[in-house]
DNA sequence: TTTTTTATTAAACATTTGTTTAATTCAATT
DNA sequence: AATTGAATTAAACAAATGTTTAATAAAAAA
């Protein structure tokens, strides 16, 4: 399913995905992306065809990598619901600290390209081991029955939110980029922590 | 402090309001403003200099509108914790409901223009009576002590994500937008809970 | 080596975009 | 009614932008 990419494609797409996860799609322009990847202009459209026709392929590679990483923690056989609680906080919130843009570019870009891209979604999430045990968990009468949509909102609304809205954070704790890392870190103990406490009778 | 605007001035705010929270900035051509207000394309730079200077105003009215809402109920003197925070779900929900693309608005357009506008927050809320009364139960020993800045996130983001998510949410539920509204509504009544659940000994 | 294919380049092209100009219409004041 | 200033308009301008062209350089195949 992967192409291979050459090295010429390989340096346009990464200055490419860096300028998008830090302008958005419109802001950046195919003269941005050749100045920084250090190539010529026309070799964007010889290789990608057009700006738009990159920016799917980044697009999608970058969502991808966004959702499986949180597929595959919802998915393992062996770990408890706690503890993958506990690996999805901490797996994401270091993902996200090494690359700060990226929730905001995926939300945003999001609603201008619907479903297609989000077809990799399909009962990946809703239907993961994940849910069950949480489904289990009320039927043994120990969680709240709510519909586990709730569940799997809160998590990541927890996660993910706080970086989006780090200007307002910052700006409200008189914070520098250090600390409202140190902030996220703290995050990763109490997320599962305040997840079972919501679910719990 | 505030301008008194004329029909045109305000036929052309109105516009690019909408086309600014559907587009964003950089996507938002003059031209589509001036079609969408039905007024000529000059008088936007006759009335308001510049596409940014327009775009500053329209940013800076709406920043303003988001935060003060939340403002004003964590400052409230006669109501309880509780209280403040069954009000500010119900509000902002019903806000976001009303204009869905605000959230993605302010945290994209926020990074982009730092400081200037986030001055509004000074204090505001670090400072409210809300965090006032957190602090008061920590101090009783029936709320656990941890940065109050988890805890005003915290409701920020069972609020505000789920908005911001809900292409997401959308495909995950196979819900439509009426359906996704109903979810959000049943939130008003749970984050208030989860939210007492999460900071209770 | 010669030929053929692929990669790279500078320049050009056609649109789009934000802004300005100069003329005209409208409203208020004298 | 004549004059003045503000509001509105169509047209033009310059710069930016996505894309293409035609020529050259490099690499691969013959």
């Amino acid at each position: 399913m992967k192409k291979e990419y050459s090295e010429t494609e390989i340096k346009i797409k990464t200055a490419a995905k860096s300028l998008f996860l830090r302008k958005g799609y419109s802001a950046t322009t195919t003269r941005d992306i050749s100045k920084e990847s250090d190539i010529n202009l026309a070799l964007l459209n010889y290789y990608f065809t057009s700006k738009k026709k990159l920016f799917e392929i980044i697009m999608l590679e970058t969502f991808y990598d966004f959702i499986s990483k949180m597929v595959e923690v919802y998915n393992d056989e062996k770990s408890t619901l706690e503890e993958k609680l506990k690996l999805t906080s901490s797996k994401y919130i270091d993902m996200i600290i090494a690359e700060p843009h990226l929730p905001t570019f995926v939300v945003n870009e999001l609603k201008n390209n619907p479903s297609s891209i989000l077809k990799i979604l399909k009962g990946q999430i809703m239907e993961s081991k994940l849910v069950d045990q949480y489904n289990e968990g009320v039927k043994k009468g120990v969680y709240k029955k709510i519909d586990p949509i709730h569940f799997v909102t809160n998590i990541l609304s927890l996660i993910v939110f706080p970086f989006i809205s780090s200007p307002i954070i910052i700006k409200m704790k008189k914070f520098n980029r250090k600390e409202f890392n140190g902030m996220m870190h703290e995050r990763k103990k109490l997320i599962p922590q305040w997840i079972l406490q919501m679910i719990k009778k």
